[in-house]
DNA sequence: GAACGGATTGACT
DNA sequence: GTCAATCCGTTCC
C-alpha cells in the first residue's frame, strides 16, 4: 500500500505519449509541462517531483536558443532529432541542464526544465546535496533539479516515451487557469530583443502544493 | 591544439 | 538585494 514500486509503476503506465512531445507550439508545451511528474533512475535509485517552472527554446528563429540560425552541431544535434528525448548539456563547465526536445525531426525546439518539488526519493536527494532539502528554495533551479535527480550528461538523447532512466508523467497534477505565470527567461541578456520574450512559465510553490495535495497520487492509502 | 564563454549557484551584505 | 567563482565541453583554427 503506497509502495514506492506501486507509485513508480503508476508513473509509468502514465508517461506523457509520443504525441505530446511532437507540438508545434514549444511555448505552449513549455506551460502544460508545469504539474507534469518528472521520475528519475539513476545510479539505480528513483526519484520524482512535480515540475514548477520551465523555459521554451524555439530554435532557429530564437536568438537564445543553442540552434539559433540553423547551429546544426555535435551538442546541438538532439534537439534537431523527433521530440521525446532528453537534451542534456554542461553549463558554466559545473551544471548539467535538462530539457525536454519537442516538435518533429528537423525543428530544434526544446524546453528548460528549471523547476521540480520532489516528492519520491528525499533520502536519496538529501545524499546527493549532502545536506537537508530546503522548500520552497531547493525547488527553483536549473542545475538543481539535475543535481538532485541524478541527471548528467550521460543523459542526453535519453528516450522519455519508451526509456527506464529518465521519463514524464501526467499524475493528474493541474495548475489551475491564472496560477502559473509567464515571464522573460533567466540568463539570456546575449539574446537581444528575444530575450524579453515571455517564453518562461512559474508555477508558485505554494499554488502548485495545493494542487498536489488534491492528486489522486497522494491521498493517503493510495493503492 | 587552444581559446572561449556560459539556459548558474551560493555566499554574502 | 548584489556579486564573483567556476571549469569543462564546444567550437573553430
Amino acid at each position: 500500500m503506497g509502495s514506492l514500486d506501486g507509485i513508480i509503476d503508476e508513473l509509468d503506465k502514465h508517461r506523457l505519449p509520443f504525441d505530446f512531445y511532437q507540438g508545434a507550439d514549444v511555448v505552449e508545451v513549455s506551460r502544460q509541462l508545469n504539474g507534469k511528474i518528472l521520475v528519475s533512475a539513476s545510479q539505480g535509485l528513483y526519484t520524482a517531483g512535480v515540475i514548477v517552472e520551465t523555459e521554451a527554446y524555439a530554435g532557429e528563429s530564437d536568438k537564445a536558443s543553442h540552434a539559433y540560425g540553423g547551429r546544426r552541431t555535435g551538442r546541438t544535434e538532439i534537439m534537431y532529432q523527433e521530440g521525446g528525448h532528453a537534451y542534456v548539456y554542461l553549463c558554466y563547465g559545473i551544471h548539467a541542464l535538462l530539457n525536454v526536445v519537442v516538435n518533429v525531426p528537423g525543428v530544434p525546439h526544446a524546453v528548460l526544465i528549471r523547476g521540480v518539488i520532489p516528492f519520491i526519493g528525499k533520502q536519496t536527494i538529501e545524499t546527493r546535496l549532502n545536506r537537508k532539502l530546503k522548500f520552497p528554495n531547493d525547488c527553483y533551479g536549473p542545475g538543481k533539479v539535475t543535481k538532485q535527480h541524478g541527471i548528467s550528461t550521460r543523459f542526453n538523447g535519453e528516450d522519455l516515451v519508451a526509456g527506464q532512466n529518465v521519463w514524464l508523467a501526467d499524475a493528474g497534477v493541474y495548475p489551475g487557469v491564472m496560477e502559473v505565470s509567464a515571464g522573460p527567461r533567466v540568463g539570456v541578456d546575449y539574446a537581444g530583443e528575444d530575450a524579453q520574450l515571455p517564453y518562461r512559465f512559474i508555477w508558485n510553490y505554494m499554488a502548485a502544493m495545493e494542487e498536489i495535495k488534491k492528486a489522486r497520487l497522494f491521498q493517503p492509502g493510495f493503492r
